[in-house]
RNA sequence: GCCCCCAUCGUCUAGUGGCCUAGGACGCCGCCCUCUCACGGCGGUAGCGCGGGUUCGAAUCCCGCUGGGGGUACCA
């Protein structure tokens, strides 16, 4: 019985991270699926923040960890969450529980140093050797507490992911439990915690594998029985290392302020290491919860897609009613992520263009590349942009449909139109026609729909923004042809005219 | 070194001995739609690491190999 029948009591899972600054996007796959395997089990799920290494401590790190898991749904508010605890404010529990140890013989004190250890052993990587077990050392500042193992037998684990892991008892050296000064190591207060918030199933990162024998022989130790185990395939990067601070892009505000949405963030993670079968992928999160299975969770490390997650997040975009997009955007279109003044900023404005650039963006921070020419006083132009679409006969191009535009019906039908019969005059069809147009007005070859953009942006700054295009292409004429008479042939032209 | 985990398209996965001519999604390619780009629609590309067994039958079970990964602290 791998959970406990209807009407035994509820399960207990927990999330135990360590404050060290960075919400980790594989804490947050760890945070999730044991949310998932509570509310789904009408269970329990306790939030303990192991906050014993004062080096990875700070009281602002765990309001970063409480509003990760905000983001994600995971919230205190809801029943099913307990916590959060403080593994540093249960100090006296696990010293006593280390004390007990003691004095039922299942730990010793032992005065090895590292150095003594190595030089004695004449080998670099050893695990511990024993040396101290019989000699009967009495509790003494500086000397370490050790767990006695077992010499022989093996340790059966019981984990729901990976089968059930056999450690022969041999290999498990007798490792500390309390340091020199007391205080007690992870291997320890983690168990003592667990057992004392009554965990009954225990969801971690693979990487907490080869601790579980040994966790497990201190559950023992310690008169409670083992939780149920579930190790998590670790999460990768494309050279298919487990996913590190240093090299990967791994902090999930960093995604957040990106613009993935928090539910495209969770929907992805839960995929990463299962799936709800039938097909499908995209589904609202207590659709994932209500399918969700421990059992069912690959065992495989898995790769963190950041495409894939992109499109995900593309899907969920789209899928938003206008006006939830438009709120969504609203931090991207302000400083310090938008490029124009805020008082060049007017939301009715972007209010009207956000149902044409809602499909165009994958990732929130995009939409200011798709906007700013509507409050910028000029357009940023790409230079690619400007050689691939201001060729031969787009300056005539272009005052051509200046002249119809000073008097045209402002309205995208009617400008279209008048662009179309410009472009017919000058042999072109309306594909090749606007783009100089969507040149010289948005600064760049692709964006929103040209004609839906001038009717926003209004007959006066588009004739100014065409001028200046007209402008520029009449300097670097006069450049080019100055450039001949001097004879000066291979020398490029300047690049921009400002 | 020692311990442990893992192995289906490039990636995430479905698959639990016959339903598999291996399914879906992302990516990529092509076509359609189209004022550009997207969106959308349609189609395509691509995989069971290798070798032995077991079985009437193996992607599915067993063993070995190879290849990846994780752990190995008086960190968590």
């Amino acid at each position: 019985m791998t959970f406990p029948a209807p009407g035994s009591a509820p399960i207990r899972v927990r999330f135990a991270p360590s404050p060290t600054g960075i919400f980790h996007v594989g804490g947050a796959r760890s945070a999730l699926f044991n949310w998932a395997t509570a509310k789904q089990q009408g269970g329990i799920f306790v939030l303990r923040i192991e906050d014993t290494d004062a080096s990875r401590n700070q009281p602002e790190w765990v309001d970063g960890i409480l509003s990760a898991m905000e983001a994600l749904g995971i919230t205190k508010a809801d029943a099913t969450f307990e916590g959060p605890y403080f593994q540093s404010e249960n100090a006296g529990v696990q010293r006593a529980a280390a004390e007990r140890l003691f004095a039922d013989g299942k730990a010793y004190y032992c005065d090895c140093t590292r150095d003594v250890l190595v030089a004695r052993t004449g080998n670099q990587q050893t695990g511990y050797d024993g040396f101290c077990r019989e000699r009967g050392l009495e509790h003494a500042e500086g000397r370490a507490l050790r767990f006695r193992t077992p010499d022989e037998g093996e340790t059966h684990v019981v984990d729901l992911i990976r089968g059930n892991p056999v450690f022969p008892n041999s290999t498990l050296e007798d490792f500390v439990i309390a340091r020199g000064d007391g205080s007690p190591v992870f291997l320890l207060a983690n168990v003592v915690d667990d057992v004392d918030e009554r965990i009954t199933h225990v969801v971690r990162g693979e990487e907490h594998l080869p601790n579980t024998p040994k966790q497990q022989l201190l559950w023992e130790a310690l008169g409670a029985t083992p939780p149920v185990w579930a190790h998590l395939p670790v999460i990768v990067n494309e050279k298919r290392q487990k996913l590190s601070k240093r090299r990967d892009k791994v902090a999930l505000e960093d995604y957040l302020a990106d613009g993935i949405l928090p539910a495209a963030m969770v929907n992805y993670l839960m995929l990463l290491g299962w799936a709800p079968g039938n097909d499908e992928e995209i589904l609202p999160f207590e659709e994932l919860i209500r399918r969700f299975r421990l059992e069912d969770v690959n065992s495989a490390s898995a790769f963190f897609d950041i495409k894939k997650l992109t499109a995900f997040n593309g899907e969920y975009i789209r899928a938003l009613p206008v006006d939830e997009f438009t709120a969504a955007c609203d931090p991207w279109l302000h400083a310090p992520f938008a490029p124009w003044d805020e008082a060049s900023y007017d939301p009715a404005v972007f209010a009207a263009v956000a149902p044409l650039a809602q499909t165009r963006v994958a990732v929130l921070s995009e939409i200011t590349a798709n906007v700013d020419f509507l409050f910028l006083d000029e357009p940023v132009v790409d230079e690619q942009s400007w050689n691939k679409a201001m060729k031969v006969g787009a300056a005539e191009l272009l005052a051509d449909v200046r002249a119809v535009l000073v008097d045209a019906a402002w309205e995208a039908e009617t400008l279209k139109d008048t662009v179309t019969v410009v472009g017919e005059k000058h042999g072109l069809k309306l594909g090749k026609a606007q783009a100089p147009v969507r040149v010289a007005v948005t600064g760049r070859t692709v964006g929103l729909p040209l004609f839906e953009s001038l009717e926003l942006l209004g007959r006066e700054r588009t004739l100014a923004r065409v001028d200046a295009a007209l402008a520029r292409l009449a300097a670097s004429a006069e450049t080019a042809e100055g450039a001949e008479t001097a004879g000066s042939a291979g020398v490029d032209a300047p690049a921009s005219a400002g």
